[in-house]
DNA sequence: GCAAGTAATTTAAACGTTTAGATTTTACGA
DNA sequence: TCGTAAAATCTAAACGTTTAAATTACTTGC
């Protein structure tokens, strides 16, 4: 009596239910009147399908679940923007699940089997909701990885490196050889980095683009211009007064996330180094305060829109029993601000 | 034959699927001995319960859609955050949808029925698959009101305002007032406000909050120290330079949100006014971003998870049948940095 | 006007659960 | 050893769809 389902528009209708479900999906062909009587019938009752019904019979529910270990890090609304975008062209809905990593077990990451049970747990209620696939977004796929069992739905990474499944990155190294080629281009030789930390698979392989680029362009190299940040801003603040001390000093620093950029900003500013004239700087991720700081920062952008649509086309694709392996790996572009110059002649 | 289903478990357990049912839910006494043969064919036979069969029985998804104005918002992925962890607590899934309004129809709204088309359709489809209620994220509810004919599912507004339906919001005014009362206990008369868009419903609720703090501390007014800026960078660096020429300049200026304080604090710097010593500012949002600005920016903090969880307590409260209406009404609070001092003597 | 072929429609089972109501089993006191 | 009440279990229908397979209704050519 509740609602109104597809018996109620089949008597009113005089017609069977199986034909309203043809006129419904298209399935089979109904003779123009049937179907305008039937359309009629759905129309003054204003009928709305129960995809739950639906599902249940198709053994499929259009709906794809993403797990997000934070979506309050900067990254994963774009990217679930990205998923969106995807999901509105072909019809698909997105269950979603956010660990609330930070909150929960903290930025470090220190407890790893609370880990281990929010993220199964996750698991276990999406495939309970009979999702047709799973996309997970972050940085730990390789604690998830194994652990895992499926029960035969697909699973896709982003932005996290796994080796064992289908999982969408952009190119680390390449953006850092660009970035570094970049800054050659401006007149750049002397360029010092600052990485984040080193278990940290995205700072090994910026580091070799680095390297691949000096290499290359067979730039002078002093071991004393590559510094370990943190990733946050004080170490970005601390590590820019020492290469800035140093008997050679460097003209272009490459700093590889713009929260540590604004360390680096900071303590050229104190030290009365004028960025980009006598200090040319370039960041990393486009984050959206890199826009407000002074100088304006140049840095390199992270396709995160392009990661999400990506992974959902992935999924798609093995969803429907095709290779994955083809979809576009998603590039970084460099966005050109205020903090990079020509080196000053000296 | 594709997924073990109750049945299979039944029969490996020598009993009815009822039972098998029973011990699921514990809707009803079962022998510890069955319980336990039950149990165990479940454990070996790895049954995982379907839960699309369950709600279409049920009538009742545990299933809450969000339809968020645009998740890539700063304020977005914070209520959602809020929402996930009610979610989370009471064991509710959240099927969201993104109408990614910014991008598809312009930051200014250009597009009134696009929107619309665009809300109406997220909210049939989440009506198809049957939610048991909807949060809505954003400051176009006006526009949705009267047009969603819901079904007889309960929905919820946040941020932005509505007349008609429930809605959970920060009280723009009370923040506004407690912004200034600050100022006024560090010492400052002569205030100035950078407001917002006069259209928006915030900017005029702000302005009464200031207006009041400026009536109850008598403080003296200039209506030249009162400006509308549209929100952006540029606004707030022209309007501040137009402050800082006046005769009586403030000292001073309560910014109606981070993003303008930014062009602020950069007219500021460029007049050679230092701020905090010649000019307090105290911004409004608390972006991530404001933390990073020289100063440092004191602001104020929106209660965005606060608001998350608050809409979907209320919701809760509506599907059970109680009334929404004494849900806490999430409050801001003052983020102290280093844009505000005590006023110079001059 | 009829047979044969095609098009339209209907019948009925199935998807995997829950849940009244009926039935069987167990426990207990006399 | 019964009779009865309470506890445990089962039967079967229902939730709202889809879809093979069966049936009925139309066309068409002769």
């Amino acid at each position: 009596m509740a609602s109104i389902s597809i018996k109620d528009i089949a008597s009113k209708a005089g017609v069977s239910t199986a034909t309203v479900s043809y006129v419904l999906n298209g399935t089979r062909n109904v003779r123009p009147e049937t179907k305008a009587r039937v359309l009629r019938a759905i129309e003054e009752l204003d009928y709305k399908p129960n995809d739950i019904a639906k599902s249940l019979k198709r053994k499929r529910t259009d709906t794809i679940g993403v797990i997000a270990e934070d979506v309050t890090v900067f990254n994963t609304p774009e990217i679930i923007d990205g998923i969106n975008d995807y999901a509105d062209r072909y019809d698909l809905h997105i269950l979603l699940t956010n660990l609330r990593l930070n909150k929960r077990i903290g930025k470090n990451f220190e407890n790893r089997d609370r880990y281990q049970k929010y993220a199964q747990g996750a698991v276990d209620e999406l495939l309970r909701k009979q999702v047709d696939g799973i996309v997970y977004i972050g940085v730990h796929p390789r604690d998830l990885t194994g652990l895992i069992h499926t029960h035969g739905k697909p699973i896709v990474y982003t932005y996290g490196y796994t080796q064992n499944d289908v999982s969408i990155q952009y190119d680390d190294e390449k953006a850092a050889y660009e970035a570094t080629s970049y800054l050659v281009r401006q007149g750049h030789s002397r360029i010092a980095v600052i990485s984040g930390l080193m278990d940290s698979i995205p700072s090994r392989l910026r580091l070799n683009g680095f390297f691949r680029a000096v290499t290359e362009f067979e730039l002078p190299f002093d071991p004393g211009w590559i510094k370990i940040g943190d990733w946050e801003t004080e170490s970005g603040y601390r590590l820019t007064r020492e290469l800035l001390a140093l008997p050679n000093p460097p003209t272009a620093i490459l700093v590889m996330n713009d929260v540590m950029a604004v360390g680096t900003l900071r303590a050229a500013r104190e030290l009365g180094v004028p960025v980009p004239e006598r200090l040319s700087v370039i960041g990393f991720d486009n984050r959206e305060f890199s826009d407000y700081l002074t100088p304006r920062l140049t840095t390199m952008d992270l396709p995160l829109h392009a990661m999400g649509y990506a992974s959902m086309e992935a999924l798609a694709r093995i969803i429907r029993g095709e290779p994955a392996a083809d979809v576009a790996m998603p590039v970084c572009r460099l966005v050109e601000r205020d903090s990079v110059a020509r080196p000053a002649v000296s």
